[in-house]
DNA sequence: CCTTTTACCGACCGACGGTCGGTCACCGAC
DNA sequence: GTCGGTGACCGACCGTCGGTCGGTAAAAGG
């Protein structure tokens, strides 16, 4: 396993290079603007190289998503599962949440670009995201402790998720991101701390 | 002007036609399946009449987005207005949108693939949808009211907004839309019973 | 009438995602 | 070592599709 053949190490190294280049024109251009000839061209590799590696550009956007998403989940569910309180957890996760609209590479791959490109993929195939688990992962305490007789966790969680959603694209097109995520904040709040103090 | 000269109405007629057909395509395959051809083929035409009458396929979706996205807007609007209380009314007008949820049109045409289309759009210009109008509009008497000490209106509707989108996703998805109406309506119920009754 | 306007035509274009037969360096077996 | 197999990579080629443009005929206007 951690003894690699020259072959492998090869592809896996020509493997990361596309989906670093992929990166960054499809944060710097978007999905669409980007055409998988520049991609190729400045990864200094033929067209057939990149096909061998991923099935079309929707798989390519894929991997970039995945290791952008990562990056980020990692850090929300990290400072979620910290706190002990249910409540808590989740007022951590928004704020771990809120601190990564911040990030160019975040805003365009994830909160733009994925529901573009993955919706349609996500509607044909049952496949999930990671954001849905996620919330759920966090919101299912709340759930289980009666704080909220008669919610459904899925409903729950797509609401929710479509909150961050909007937090997040508000962050995104603000003039003043850094403003705009203590107003999303704020907001989050007051509707978090009144659903809390209302159902307990 | 209500006099039409014959070509006038010839041309309008001819306008409908194609935003009918494509409408008719667009929601039963979505916009990216749907080819140019085949709208202008069925509505027995020639490109150059569908090139005429719109700049490109963005404008001809935009035209189909409006008309079933006003279909929507009124009744939201009307069932909104219809309350005194402000909270009464964004309650109304919660149901009047859950209702348009499970509309076919309105699920494909606004819910999934305006986010396409238009955001790369309403992204270099500064243009804005309806929704986040109406929910100002909306929302402005609760800010007014000072029922929400420190919170920002436009941050306010955009997460809202983030929230209907999640419903109307929500919907969209489940095998039951009827039930999953239901569900959504008790997680949003709770939200803002939970916002109310903390902030007064 | 004759000119202008314009709704509409349809052949053509270029960009772009995707394919496919071919090549050659590496690898394991004997 | 050498030899057959494997697979990473090549790059010319293709089909599709959004978009263009010079042309045409009929209505509008004088």
């Amino acid at each position: 396993m951690t003894v690699k053949r020259l072959r492998e190490r090869q592809a896996e190294a020509t493997r990361e290079l596309l989906v670093g280049i992929a990166r960054e024109r499809f944060v710097e251009q978007g999905y669409k603007a980007t055409a998988m000839d520049d991609i190729v061209q400045r990864a200094g590799l033929a067209k057939g190289a990149l096909y061998h590696h991923f099935s079309g550009k929707d798989a390519l956007f894929k991997a970039v998503y995945d290791v952008v998403l990562d990056e980020t989940a990692d850090a929300v569910m990290a400072a979620a599962l910290a706190e002990e309180d249910p409540w808590a957890a989740v007022r951590a996760g928004l704020s771990a949440f809120l601190d990564a609209c911040l990030r160019p590479a975040f805003r365009r791959i994830v909160i733009i670009d994925s529901v573009t490109v993955l919706a349609a993929r996500a509607w044909d195939s049952g496949t999930e995201g990671v954001e849905l688990p996620m919330l759920r992962t966090v919101l299912t305490p709340l759930v289980d402790s009666g704080a909220l007789p008669g919610v459904a966790l899925d409903a729950l969680a797509h609401v929710a998720l479509g909150g961050l959603y909007g937090s997040a694209l508000y962050i995104a097109r603000a003039a003043d991101p850094e403003a705009a995520r203590v107003e999303a904040d704020v907001v989050l709040d007051v509707v978090l701390r009144g659903v809390r103090e209302a159902t307990t």
